[in-house]
DNA sequence: CTTCAAACAACGGATTTCGACACTTGAGGG
DNA sequence: CCCTCAAGTGTCGAAATCCGTTGTTTGAAG
């Protein structure tokens, strides 16, 4: 009744779980993308449930979502408005290169204080969220560590205020 | 030795379970933060696995994450890139308002292709992530639908190239 | 036709979830 | 001082879930 989900030999790649899932895109099926929207609208729902709701079996549903982990095309994480959290100033940093991109993201992608790196097109190169402790914190991170990345040519600062909104709910519309 | 988190008589409050998590800062203590990073790590966790780790019992964890997800502090969720599901589009859109920047704000986080919105300060009042299905639809919300509200200014779009990090793990450093 | 690997369903035991009840502690109020 | 109330925590048992295993089917390759 439903067929077809890629080959994909599983899992030997034992890099990053949850750090750029690039490279291959695995093409996803419907019944995946269904289960992934299942799961993004309460990443505990049981896997009976999901099978359910899917038209797969329990273990099914399983063996699925565990390849999807494993291949890093998704992740089920407790996310957190990070200022409710004790971490007082974060910012996005729009940042321009010159001379190999990927490279300076690589770079900002081994910061932990970074949390979201997207390389992009307009007048920033590279897009950086960054959360930290206290503004000398902030300060030191994008002065002492981003700027001092050589290609770095320029970074422009937003300062969050107020987080308004945060879904992952792309799946239900 | 560790005190204080509400009795939690659950869900009757209906309204939205993620968005606008502002208002209270609940002031959470060291075992809830502690609990929250478990769960940073592994959505799934065993509740029982998680109060070995925390030094709590299962039902003592459990509570308190009913009362995490309830008032909004927390979600438990599938978390994906979107370019490897299907959504061909993705960008960040910065924006100057006139006026209250609070009610453009709100207006944002109505439409559904915006996941992220963020009053900052800087050159941009807001940041607002949009995720769309292809040009059509991006050009769409972002000269038909945000440009059109009143009160917005201007508007700078940066359209996503590559993801290269995304991660909810400010608990593990 | 045979072989092989992947996907799935079925099953059973171990584990987890979940509600209910009881105990402890601390803050007020009479 | 005692009482009461509220919040947090621990224990327990039944129901549900998770998870490894096994066997079947399907599709592609030899």
């Amino acid at each position: 009744m439903h067929s077809e989900v890629v080959a994909s030999r599983s899992a030997d790649q034992r890099d990053s779980p949850r750090e750029s899932r690039n490279g291959n895109s695995p093409q996803l099926d419907a019944v995946s993308l269904a289960i992934i929207q299942q799961l993004q609208e309460d990443g505990r729902r049981p896997y009976a449930a999901i099978g359910k709701a899917v038209g797969l079996s329990e273990a099914a549903v399983r063996q699925r979502v565990q390849k999807l982990l494993d291949q890093g095309v998704m992740q089920i994480v407790a996310v957190t408005d990070p200022l409710t959290v004790g971490f007082r100033r974060q910012a996005m940093v729009g940042i321009n290169v010159e001379g190999d991109v990927e490279s300076i993201a690589d770079a900002l992608t081994g910061m932990s204080e970074v949390e979201y790196v997207v390389m992009a097109a307009g007048s920033f190169d590279i897009l950086a969220e960054i959360v930290c402790e206290d503004d000398d914190h902030l300060l030191d991170v994008i002065n002492k560590r981003i700027r001092a990345l050589p290609g770095v040519r320029s970074t422009e600062s937003f300062v969050y205020l107020k987080l308004k909104k945060q879904t992952y709910m792309w799946g239900t519309r």
